[in-house]
Order: structure tokens, then sequence, then C-alpha cells
RNA sequence: GGUCCCGUGGUGCAGUUUGGAGUGCACGCCGGCCUGUCAAGCCGGAGGUCGCGGGUUCAAAUCCCGUCGGGACCGCCA
């Protein structure tokens, strides 16, 4: 039926009948004998000259046979890569019409979301889908040969598996043949891919699809897909280099180059200097820590546990509105306030200037380097407060678009192993209660003290790209003994773990071997690599920040009969 | 749970601040002309519940309240 791809033809096919299938996506008429089409298929645009095209529409798929040939002097297209050359004495036969397309096919226009959701089927025509869809099978195809080549076995473990309360919420799936009772999806294969090393599979890997019911972000879809893997008698730098292997292997399949060796940083030092557990650092503005120099302030909004700044070059022209509006944001986002300063010529302008001595002003300005023109910005309050809201500043005040400033990958290492004292007084693990403690820190288990307790590292690792928490992982716990000892920090009962994992901890009854592991995000990886900030542009088919699908009307609501047979009865909404 | 932005012929926008006739631009669509264009060109034409509901007003795309849809973000995402 079809002897090339239309973006293939080339002047060597100077002479060739061909026959090219594909979708009329330009037609330009020049009287009755004498019209030219561009033919696009997902290899792109070869112009067909035909004489009349009057009953060819927009989107008609059309099979084209004609001779190749050079394109006349002075009429070559240098846009195109078929510009060269155009199929002429054709034959055209429709092969099936369309309708007008609600939007037009084109890069150009910046067409409304829902409107290209619903016709998901043309938008995927335009060469950035085609394009980002091929990316994200060059990354498959790669992450695959990569693990294969390091010895990893690819496993699928169910879809169809027991709720556990940690973590995200749960989609749940009713059961017909026990109504009354759930399956959840997976929110990943935590669980079974350490089964798997206890069943001596040694090095698991998988790309699997995890599901979590959390509100959608431009970074987050109900559903998702991770490459997820497991290895036994491994160390954390075993896994950081198996992983780095991969992650080259994907990027090289994209770029034509390899991203070297992926530097380290610590959690504490990434919340510092950058103020977020996942820093983007391809640009400045880091944090400074100006504590010291407010230790006996008598301004009191600075006599907290931790004040920062951070300087901005050249920002001390920024206006009173862009300033309140950041205050403004700043509250928002957790803050007691902003003080911002304007280093001038003849001092420091600020509201609150009048409060602080002299020598304040001066150990400011030599602790951040700011110099005339600058504007520091600086938050009081706890550590982590700080940090965060400071962090989050910093993104708004200069991060740079996701095409400029390279691929900066990071590992993210020596993450604490419990985040905050909860309520009740137990420890909040920062990753999951199956995190290898850091070995030198595995004396503090035995302390009392909260603050020994949260000064306590794990062995659990974050990769980062250019700010996007790539994905992370930990060594975990194989030891029962150590295992029972962090749940007993938790507070979690003995008959409490049985209930909750009880088949991990008796499968670990049986020989469980040292083992670390690590899953991160194929969407988020193969966006950075496309191009794109928002991942829905490398999901075929995507769903809208409120869960909705408007291809397909999902989520919709069961019939009688299907509720009757699960066993449901749906209550009327809350008010 | 919260903050902010957007919604105007098929598409993308302007118009909303300061209320005065559905006014404008570009693309697309339909018809005609046109033998080297390439986002073809020229001429003509059709096409509107200004998201929806309520309110204020002599008068609402414009102001107010509510609601729906979309997006960005905070919380959330072990």
């Amino acid at each position: 039926m079809r002897s090339d791809y239309c973006g293939d033809l080339r002047t060597a096919d100077e002479g060739r009948q061909v026959q090219v299938c594909g979708w009329v996506a330009r037609r330009r008429e020049h009287g009755e004998h004498l019209a030219f089409i561009d033919l696009r298929d997902h290899t792109g645009l070869i112009q067909c000259v035909v004489d009349g095209a009057h009953e060819l529409r927009s989107e008609f798929v059309v099979r084209v046979t004609g001779t190749v040939r050079r394109r006349p002097d002075g009429t070559a297209n240098s846009e195109l890569p078929t510009g060269e050359v155009e199929v002429g004495d054709c034959t055209v036969e429709v092969l099936s019409g369309s309708d007008p397309v609600p939007f037009p096919i084109d890069e150009r226009v910046e067409v409304d979301e829902t409107l290209r959701l619903r016709h998901r089927y043309l938008d995927l025509r335009a060469a950035r889908l085609q394009g980002n869809l091929r990316i994200r099978a060059s990354v498959n195809a790669a992450l695959r040969a990569a693990m294969t080549d390091q010895g990893f076995v690819e496993i699928e473990t169910p879809l169809l598996i027991a709720s556990t309360p940690e973590g995200a919420r749960d989609f749940v799936v009713p059961s017909r043949l026990s109504p009354g009772e759930f399956y959840a999806l997976p929110q990943s294969p935590q669980l079974f891919k350490q089964l798997c090393m206890v069943g001596s599979v040694d090095r698991y890997y998988q790309i699997a699809r995890c599901l979590r019911d959390e509100d959608l972000r431009a970074d987050r879809q109900f559903e998702f897909s991770q490459l997820d893997l497991e290895a036994s008698f491994v160390t954390q730098a075993d896994i950081l280099e198996m992983v780095g292997v991969a992650i080259g292997a994907a990027v090289s399949a994209v770029r034509n180059v390899e991203p070297g060796p992926i530097p380290h940083m610590t959690w504490r030092e990434a919340m510092d200097r950058f103020g977020s557990d996942k820093p983007d650092v391809r640009f400045g503005l880091e944090l400074v820590d100006v504590t010291a120099v407010f230790s006996s302030t008598e301004f009191n909004a600075f006599r907290a546990p931790s004040v920062k700044a951070i300087c901005v070059p050249g920002g001390a022209d920024t206006t009173r509105s862009r300033l309140d509006d950041l205050t403004d944001r700043a509250k928002r986002w957790g803050a007691k306030g902003l003080v911002w300063m304007r280093v001038e010529e003849d001092g420091i302008n600020s509201p609150v200037s009048k409060f602080l001595s002299a020598e304040e002003l001066t150990g400011l300005r030599e602790a951040t380097g700011a110099s005339t023109g600058d504007l520091l910005l600086l938050v009081a309050d706890e550590w982590r407060a700080t940090c965060h809201v400071l962090g989050l500043l910093r993104l708004e005040l200069g991060r740079p678009g996701v095409n400029e400033g390279g691929l900066q990958f990071l590992w993210v290492i020596d993450f604490p192993l419990f985040e905050a004292i909860g309520d009740d007084g137990s420890p909040v693990p920062a990753h999951h209660p199956f995190t290898m403690p850091h070995a030198d820190d595995l004396h503090l288990l035995d302390s009392t003290e909260p603050t020994d307790l949260l000064a306590m590292r794990s062995q659990a690792y974050d990769l980062v790209l250019n700010g996007w928490e790539l994905g992370s992982g930990s060594v975990r716990i194989h030891d029962p003994a150590v295992q029972r000892r962090i749940f007993g920090l938790l507070g979690i009962s003995s008959d409490e773990a049985q209930k909750r994992f009880g088949f991990l901890l008796d499968a670990f009854r049986f020989g469980a071997p040292p083992h670390a592991g690590f899953a991160f995000g194929i969407d988020r990886l193969v966006a950075l690599l496309a191009g794109e900030e928002n991942i829905r542009e490398v999901i075929a088919f995507p769903k809208t920040q409120s869960g909705g699908d408007p291809l397909t009307g999902a989520p919709g609501a069961l019939d009688a009969g299907q509720l009757d047979e699960l066993g449901l009865r749906v209550l009327p909404p809350a008010t």
C-alpha cells in the first residue's frame, strides 16, 4: 500500500515511483489544473503536485501515487527536510474524509488544553506530541537495555493488591467475589520488590505503573511510570552507580551527550544553601545564614533560631508593589513576614533598618556579599521554615525556563531518618519505615532525646534534575531486630506491624539478604529531556488537574446493577 | 482544604480598568478567481447563549454575588 514515509523522501529518491499515505496538512490551489498538497504522516511533510484538489480538504486521509522529482529551480523549501523534492504526476485516492477539525494542528497556535484533550487523537498528529511519544519510547528502550546489561531481571508485579495505610491515598477497587472488600492499586511495587530479594532474584527491575490519589500538578498525574529497581548484596554506592548508568543511557538516547558523573550533596547542605531537598542548581541566589549576625539583636523579628537571606544582584530597583507581592507570597508559604532591604549608595533602605544596629547592617553586608544596587530578602523562623520559604522565594525570583541551563542532575544523600516528632510523641519517618539508618548514627536509636532522633541520618537518597525530584530510594532494613526497634520508635506495636506488613516481616524471618533499591519517574525524566514543563505533554492520554479525562468522560457513575453486584451504595454528596 | 490567573463566532486574541447597539484583528470554514506555491494570493460570504445562574442599573461582555470548566501554586504526594 505504501512504499515510503512522507518525511523520508530526498533527492536520492529522484525518479522513483512512490506510494505515500497520510493526512492532508495543507492545500494550495492555483486554478483548475495545479494544486499543491502537503501530505503529513508521523515522519513529516512532503509536497505533492496534483491536477486539481478541490475535492480534498484538511485532514482527509489519502494515498498518493506519483514520481519523486527535484523541485524546479528557485522553488525548494529550506524549511522542510523534504524541501528539495516533491511528488509529481500524482494520482490521489481518498481513503477517508474528515470534518473540519476543531483546532488547528499547528505548533504555532496555543490551543485550550481541554479542547486538545477532548480530541487527543488530533493533538497526537502534531509533531510535538509525535516527537515526545517517540522520545519516551526511546528512553524506555534505553532503560530496559541498560538494566538488562547490568544483570537486572524484568518482573511484573500485581496491580490488584492489599491496601496499606502508609503514604499517599490509595485508589481502591471493589471486589465482586468478596462484596464489601477492596483491592488497592499500587502506589509503587515497594513491598513486592523486597519480596523478590528474599526470593533470591538478586536484581529486579520494572517499568512500573504507579497510582496515587493525590492532587495533580504540572509534574504529577494520578498514574505515572517509574523505573523501579532493587538489588541484593549491594551498598548505597552500588545503587547510585547502577541508576547513574541507566540515566546516562536514557540521556544519550535522546541527546547525543553523556551527562557525566552525577554530583552528590547532603540533604542538610541542600536545605541550607537552596532551601529545598530537590534543589535546582542551575542558578545562584543561594540562601545565606545570617543568624550569627543577629545573635544579640534588639529587633524582635530577628530573635529567631534561624535567620537567612537571599541577595538578589541588581535587585535594588525592584518596585514596591513587587516587594509587597513577594511579601504576600512569603506569608502564604508560611512565613511570619519578609524583610526587604535595598542596598543603596548611602546605606540600606528598608522599613526595618531603624531597628538594626550599624554593626548588624555591616555584618549583614559582609555575610551576604551584597553591594550597592542589590536587594536583600530575609526571613527569620525555625530553621526548616526559614529554609522552606526562602527556597520557594528563590525559585520565584530566578528559576530558569525548562530549556535553559542544561541538565543538572544531583544526588541528594543523607536524608534524615525522621522529619519531625508527631503529636503522639513518636517520630515521623521521612521515607518509609523499612529505611536503614545511617551506619554512623545507629547508636542514636537507643537515645530517648528527640534531638538525637531528629539528628539521625538514613541511608536514603533522592535523584534530582533541574529542581524536579526524579526519584528516591534507600538501603532497606533486612535485620528483624533493627526493624522491631524502628517500629517501636514509630509507635507501631508488633500486632499492628504484623497486621500491616506481616507478609513482609514473615518473609524476612526466612533469610533476607541485605538489599537496596530505587525508583524514578519516567514521565518527569522524559518531560525534561523533551523540553516540556508539563508531564501531560509526554503522556498520550493524560488527565486534567481535577482528575478528569475530557476524551472519555472519566470518571463517571456506575449503573445500579454494577453497584449491587459489588455490594456498594452511593451516598448523597456531603453538604 | 487554601491562594492566584483564565473563560468573547470553529481557533487564537483585543474589547472589561472608566457600563452605552455583538464592535475589531488574525487564522480557519463556504463560494468564486488564480499554472510554482509552501502559514500561497485576490474577491465575496456565512458563522455569537461574551461559560452558566442570579443581582445592581434606564442600560451589563464590562460592576457585584454564586456556580461550572481549565491552568499555576501552597497544603498533600511515607
